[in-house]
DNA sequence: TTGTAAGCGTTATCAG
DNA sequence: CTGATAACGCTTACAA
């Protein structure tokens, strides 16, 4: 490997002059300077930006962090977006990003903290993770600056990008009500994950305000999953025909309705209502194509590296960062006109 | 920032002493290394891999460098897997994994080589660019371990790792000539993408092999984009409604040759066969469901790394890694009963 | 068993 | 303008 040491050799001159004519200090000749740049091309040198950071104390990277980079996450191509999100964002303010999973941490059993540290990270962005995991509360209260994406806590000092679930819950069964809906489902993520609750909180909420009785058992959760999605849905259609409507709470989960109902010789959108959530590039494609709530992952990315920059610059700015989201109205949801 | 000095200071042993202590050596006494790993502990204290490294030589960290991480990369779940395929792999052998586009560099405007080398990476894993990209030469001829996806190069010491294109393309043209189509056309990639010659090759081949005449009118390019394949087929089909099956370079533009057809009025599979390449998540959800050639871009990732990290040791292994393919014959395709 | 000192590649300070 | 020299955090002979 090329040292400043093998340029300084070459070139005649001693190191630190050679270092300060590769960086560009003013107060050294003309002549040394094209001397030793000539030398350095030649020897095809190239100074190691994390030894300059030993000085300088920064390491200009940061780490998108996942809690599985499984071969199923494909699909959706949400993790690819936050990903290429935080990388635009990144990249703007010369920062590089690393990507990490919370598996790697466990599998080395060293602490999360630990983990990045040892890796000299200023911050992190952390994804897909619900705050029962063991590894929640570590991530939160340690001292490395830190985003989350969709997933809320209360403490104010942990950056948070997200949508608004809760809302985006309401407008979306509020929609299917105004479409005449009467009994609507819901199929939900993961039980516990905080993104699920609020959307919950959300439909039961609407249905609230419209005097309609929330009936627990029509909330069933599919754990974002497609397969589970699909056996809950074959379930609950089979209990209660009577389902009209169904919101989802994620496109994914919706292609596991779409196959129940399929099953089942239920005709989407004559006889049942879908509305998913996300906007994957698969709901515009399947048929019907699917109405959903949009959120857009990559600008999720773009905000949450936004954030975690200010929060190492320790700039006082709001730490929970609301993004907008949409409601698309397409194919898979009509009118009712029944009874 | 804790660092050893911080710890050696406070528990009362000798920097040298403390690092002995914390990385296992076995001549210290218990006493010394309980008395120092617990005020490490205290001290909230984690060494600076990077800085290990400097003394160690090597930084356990590779690159996966696209030439571009955009918005519209996430329908297809292509760059997500190969991202995940990498990790897995690199994680697995405990090494780092870094994201970066040719962008990145060409932005700062430095070379690829010393775009890594300041980052210290041992190598990379490089994507999407095609063969008469600016950076290619640079990157192929550079000292650093690589290894292309997907980038067929003659030169036997850079890595590549692929399917066998050529084979692929034979198999799904023989496939529709062995239903009974007789006047196939295609939709192919970028022209001068190294995949989307040897696809071609394929392609004619199979057609020359069947005594059938290669009309070169019949060969349109989609650049790998649903839009543009839109675009040809559309045109395509009103010049030559004897065209009875479609031969696609990807599914994505397979989707667009689906909505050229559909706005043709023309039905797949009744008046149209197509297949595509790729077998992504929304081949199997698209109605009718998708006849494609499948590669594993997980795989190809993963081993792409292992190859990577065999190159890295300066092992005697075979640099060009055939991944299998598969024909998965789904409802896009029909035997041709007209005439 | 412990500590001193040299070294890794780099930048920063300061005397010449 | 140039170049010793110290310093960054860490490991490792080698001496004590």
């Amino acid at each position: 490997m090329t040292t400043i040491k093998d340029v300084a050799k070459k070139s005649g001159y001693s190191i630190s002059t050679v270092s300060k004519a590769l960086n560009g200090y003013k107060d050294i000749s003309e002549k040394a300077k094209n001397k030793i740049i000539k030398v350095a091309e030649e020897l095809n040198y190239v100074p190691d930006l994390s030894l300059k950071n030993i000085t300088k104390r920064e390491s200009r990277s940061i780490a998108v962090i996942f809690s599985g980079l499984s071969k199923d996450g494909a699909a959706d191509g949400i993790m690819y977006n936050i990903i290429a999100g935080a990388f635009e964002y990144a990249n703007s303010v010369n920062y590089d990003v690393k990507i990490f999973t919370i598996n790697a941490a466990i599998q080395k059993e060293i602490s999360y903290f630990r983990f990045c540290k040892e890796r000299n990270i200023e911050g992190a962005i952390v994804m897909g993770i619900s705050s029962d995991d063991p590894y929640f509360e570590e991530i939160i209260s340690s001292k490395l600056p830190v985003v989350l994406i969709d997933i809320l806590t209360e403490n104010m000092n942990v950056g948070v990008v997200s949508i608004d679930h809760e809302k985006a819950a309401q407008e979306a069964t509020n929609y299917l009500i105004g479409i005449g809906h009467k009994n609507i489902a819901m199929i939900n993520g993961k039980k516990n994950a905080v993104v699920s609750k609020l959307r919950e909180n959300g439909f039961k909420k609407v249905l609230e305000e419209n005097n309609m009785k929330v009936n627990e058992k029509w909330i069933a959760y599919g754990d974002f999953s497609r397969q589970k999605a699909f056996n809950e849905t074959y379930k609950l259609l089979q209990l209660y025909p009577e389902i009209t409507a169904i919101f989802c709470a994620s496109d994914i989960m919706a292609i596991g309705v779409y196959e129940a109902a399929e099953k089942l010789g239920i005709s989407i959108p004559d006889d049942l209502s879908i509305v998913g959530f996300d906007n994957i590039p698969l709901a515009s494609f399947i048929t019907p194509k699917l109405t959903t709530v949009k959120q857009d992952m990559y600008k999720n990315g773009y905000e949450a590296a936004k954030l975690l920059r200010f929060i190492i610059k320790n700039e006082n700015i709001e730490r929970h960062k609301i993004l907008t989201h949409e409601l698309l109205v397409r194919d898979s949801t009509k009118a009712i006109n029944r009874i």
